[in-house]
DNA sequence: CTTGCGCTTACCGCTGCGTCAACTTCTACC
DNA sequence: GGTAGAAGTTGACGCAGCGGTAAGCGCAAG
């Protein structure tokens, strides 16, 4: 059974020019062509043309989607790890949409104590966006860790994620409370909210004294942490760092 | 409060580069320029901001964005449209997610019958793509049914929603199975397939015998509906519109 | 005084197609 | 056999939405 390029087209929902320009940088040649020119495609095209589709879905460039079905990694477990992303991407529009319903419930019931809405405004503005930046670059950058954590995270269901999502915010803000309030580093409340921290942190690492402390420069040099910091209070990345670095010396060496 | 560029950067999570864009296309003009030229951003700008990213992860173009940010719409009823729309787009992630599981079990455990796979084999494969073809298209080419079928469907929530898109498939598969069994399309049991029809398109407007033949060869020439019918089985959309002609000779007039 | 940082404008480049235009080929009907 | 129409072909140009780089300005620190 062969196909013509417009049979194609109208099954999966692209236009002919698409499949000709498709063909034309080699990402999915047609199974034959006729003496006259034309193109004719069999099933097997049209699979590799749902595979397309699919990694396009999720923003993936025609090269790469060209190198990864030429490569032979092994079909089935490409498919589950777009199944993943899939779920992933539907829980992050979940997200947004809350993030939505929030500024929606905001503007329609007068705005209430600005004060509490100065703290952790920003965080809210825009949580849900920016899909996969930690992902994708910490992936990169520490790769031995991003494995281990991600095993840690890997039994995880949406909504345990989501939880764990929702603590490590509270923690923040508690945290941005003290600093707004004045309350010292050092302070034991402060230290109990690091602590706190640093179990949280154990569940995917445990980290000695020293590497405890850099991860809490990190905070501040890293502009994608910072970012995540600074948005709920302007300052809370410093705060945080000196605050891990009093924990660490007085509670881990 | 005033915010640089590369702060509003940090917090949004876009590039600098596109918040210039953004000033350059007149989408987000900073709230002031300093004397050295350096953009300013207050909060009303972040606000826009949020907008702008939420219906460009909608899919809009950066000129539509303006023009709905210009026009003094209601934003809260903006907004619960973004929201609805958010939802459905997770839906139909949740659909694509689902045509994956199925091509991956069916990789897995060795093709089974490929008589069943036959009828409805391209509707597996390619449903959940074509997120809003008719959509986008519909609106401009009917406006006033659009009009009509979006207040109809405006009370929907997702779930119903989906209900009704299953629903509607499901009818195509009934109408597939009648044809290619070969039934004639007077017979009353294909009549009463196309009774439901009537029905279910009388949720949005009533067509009078004419409108609902003129419907039915609109099945068979647009490409968007021909294509959706075809992919359920080969002939099928000229079938549904002989049915439909016979039911509108038949019991409206 | 120069070094560096953060910002500016200006312009070229890229991706993923849409959109003609001009031409061929095949089928159908008179 | 002629001819219209449908469906196909190959260029070529255009467009959105930025990324990237170059070249330059203003200001604080060393």
């Amino acid at each position: 059974m062969a196909w013509s390029i417009a049979e194609v087209a109208r099954m999966s929902g692209v236009t002919s020019r698409t499949l000709r320009h498709y063909d034309e940088i080699g990402l999915l040649p047609p199974a034959s062509i006729g003496g006259n020119g034309h193109r004719h495609y069999e099933e097997a095209d049209l699979l590799r043309l749902q595979q397309i589709l699919l990694m396009r879905e999720l923003g993936l460039g025609l090269r790469e989607i060209r190198a990864v079905l030429n490569s032979d990694v092994d079909q089935v477990a490409a498919l589950r790890g777009h199944y993943r992303r899939l779920l992933a991407e539907r829980d992050r529009l979940q997200t947004l949409a809350r993030t939505v319903a929030r500024t929606i419930a905001e503007l329609e019931e007068g705005r209430g104590n600005s004060d509490m809405a100065r703290i952790n405004r920003p965080e809210n503005l825009f949580e849900g966006f920016e899909p996969g930046r930690h992902e994708a670059e910490a992936r990169e950058r520490w790769p031995e860790q991003w494995e281990s954590s991600r095993r840690a995270t890997e039994g995880m269901t949406a909504e345990e994620m989501e939880r764990w999502q929702r603590e490590v915010t509270a923690q923040m803000i508690r945290m941005a409370e003290f600093m707004v309030a004045g309350t010292p580093v050092a302070d034991p409340a402060v230290q109990a909210e690091v602590d706190a921290h640093y179990q949280g942190v154990c569940r995917f690492w445990t980290p000695c004294a020293a590497a405890y402390k850099g991860l809490g420069q990190t905070y501040l040099d890293d502009p994608r942490f910072r970012g995540n910091f600074d948005a709920i209070a302007e300052g809370l990345a410093g705060y945080q760092r000196d605050a891990m670095a009093v924990y660490a010396d007085t509670r881990l060496s």
